[in-house]
RNA sequence: UCCACAGUAGCUCAAUGGCAGAGCAACCGGCUGUUAACCGGUAGGUUGCUGGUUCGAGUCCAGCCUGUGGAGCCA
């Protein structure tokens, strides 16, 4: 009786006779010799079989192998430098589990991105994908692990809303029997009650945004992370913060060092680089940084896309721009109050500004972290709900919120796609999740 | 929604307004050390769609569709 070991233990099983069941990823044949590639979701071996070495049946079998059928191959493990991954496996047995149709759509090869996400219930099977899903488990395991460790308890928000949490963005409507309802763009609303209750507080699970947004950092769906915190101010906020994102960098590197060299290329200094403190720039320093680098642009494009009005927030290439500046993440606070969200509180003496910060990510990935430090102030409240236009019925428990014991509290929304694109050093966060959902696309 | 570029075999791409091509994949055959192997052979096309210009359109023009890159909005 042979045992059934995973491709990725194999290295514990030297000198035995092991049995591997998965997918012929490749194959290569040389006459009466052929060397199969298989994957089984934990790794990847190269298994060696000669016709003399293996039945009658199992060579046939070999011999009608097609790309990605699946098989289960017994034979024994041994160490060889001329296999990718160290270990090969010289077949005595093959067994085809099922065979797979001739002309897989997915080569060895390039391929256009549009081809691949069309035929992403399959691109999923490749290395390259394998790896970034593993690591996105990783950082939301690392996502709950810190805030569990840190005195931050779980609670779930709902998906089907009443009203816009913030009202800026388009809302996915449905039908709630015979009433509009929506599909949560944020639990922030919601975690400002529950702090209450339970003291600090995260929400983590998927949101939507209906914007017609065409870029790499954009999905309709994606999942967000949010903690708030009683009792915080802004400051505490950013403490936080940096502890946070140090600790999910630190823990993608120490489990993925190989998978991110490997099949990403990533630079892992940069990574290595990401531990707290991060840098802190008000909005202010950073709108001059940001001129003066308008100011020394050349390039009459780029320096068009480096243009800043008075007071305005920044796009996606002043992020760029400014933390290009840098080697870590930077924390960018105070912006305008006329460009966050109604829920802001004010900087003291200085009503122009809002207290709340983003996370920008380092090599141009931009913001990865929204938040700031929230009103305590009914009549302000009131007075932003009707400025932006928001149903103030909608409102009404929220503004409970501040009516029965009001605190400084404080908190913030992590993206997973963006901050799994950053860390995995890839262009777009199209690839950060198995099925990702895009601007007019939902297919598969 | 706006701007730019693209759409030819399953995939990646060629083709001065004049016979529709290659590599890979598939299929058949060969090879005992391949790594997106190599060698020989077979098959594979409504050139995104609709209309127009022309003796003749993959190629030029218009509209539409789809894709890619960027902007805005945001995490």
């Amino acid at each position: 009786m042979t045992a059934w070991v995973k491709i990725s233990d194999v290295g514990a099983h030297v000198g035995e006779t092991v049995t591997v069941k998965g997918w012929l990823y490749a194959r290569t044949d040389k006459g009466k010799l052929k060397f199969l590639q298989l994957r089984d979701g934990s790794g990847v071996i190269q298994a060696v079989v000669f016709k003399k070495g293996v039945p009658e049946s199992a060579w046939e079998a070999a011999e009608q192998l097609t790309q990605e059928s699946s098989v289960e191959v017994t034979g024994e493990i041994r160490a060889d430098d001329r296999a990718l991954g160290g270990y090969e496996l010289s077949v005595t047995d093959l067994t085809v589990v099922a065979l797979a149709d001739d002309g897989y759509p997915i080569q060895l090869k390039e391929h256009g991105t549009g081809f691949l996400m069309a035929q992403r219930h399959l691109w999923i099977r490749t290395p390259r994908q394998t790896a970034i899903l593993r690591i996105r488990a990783t950082i939301i395991k690392a996502i709950r692990d810190w805030l569990d460790d840190h005195g931050f308890t779980l609670v779930d928000t709902p998906i089907l809303t009443p009203a816009a949490v913030e009202g800026t963005s388009t809302l996915f409507e449905v039908d709630y029997f015979g009433e509009p309802g929506y599909l949560t763009q944020s639990g922030q609303l919601y975690n400002e009650a529950n702090i209450m209750a339970l003291g600090p507080v995260y929400c983590f699970g998927p949101t939507f945004r209906a914007e017609k947004s065409k870029t790499r950092r954009h999905l309709t769906e994606f999942w967000m992370v949010e903690p708030e915190i009683p009792f915080a101010d802004l400051e505490d906020l950013m403490e936080v913060e940096e502890q946070f994102v140090s600790y999910i960098v630190q823990s993608v590197l120490a489990k993925h060092r190989r998978e991110l060299e490997e099949l990403l290329e990533r630079d892992l200094t940069a990574l290595e680089k990401v531990e707290a403190p991060f840098p802190r720039l008000s909005y202010d320093e950073a709108a001059t940084k940001l001129r003066e680098l308008y100011d020394a642009e050349e390039d009459p494009e780029k320096k068009a896309l480096l243009y800043l009005e008075e007071d305005d927030d920044f796009g996606a290439p002043h992020e760029t721009a400014l933390s290009a500046l840098y080697d870590k993440p930077i924390f960018v606070y105070h912006y305008p109050a006329a460009v966050k969200a109604f829920y802001m509180e004010s900087v003291e003496g200085e009503p122009r500004l809002s207290r709340s910060v983003d996370l920008l990510a380092p090599e141009g990935y931009g913001e990865v972290i929204g938040g700031g430090q929230r009103t305590t102030r009914v009549e302000l409240l009131e007075q932003r709900i009707e400025a932006h236009g928001l149903p103030r019925e909608a409102y009404e428990w929220y503004l409970d919120l501040r009516r029965y014991g009001a605190v400084p509290h404080s908190g913030f929304g992590l993206g997973v796609e963006r901050t799994v694109a950053w860390i995995c050093g890839l262009p777009h966060v199209r690839e950060t999740g198995a099925f990702p959902r895009m601007l007019e696309k939902m297919y598969p």
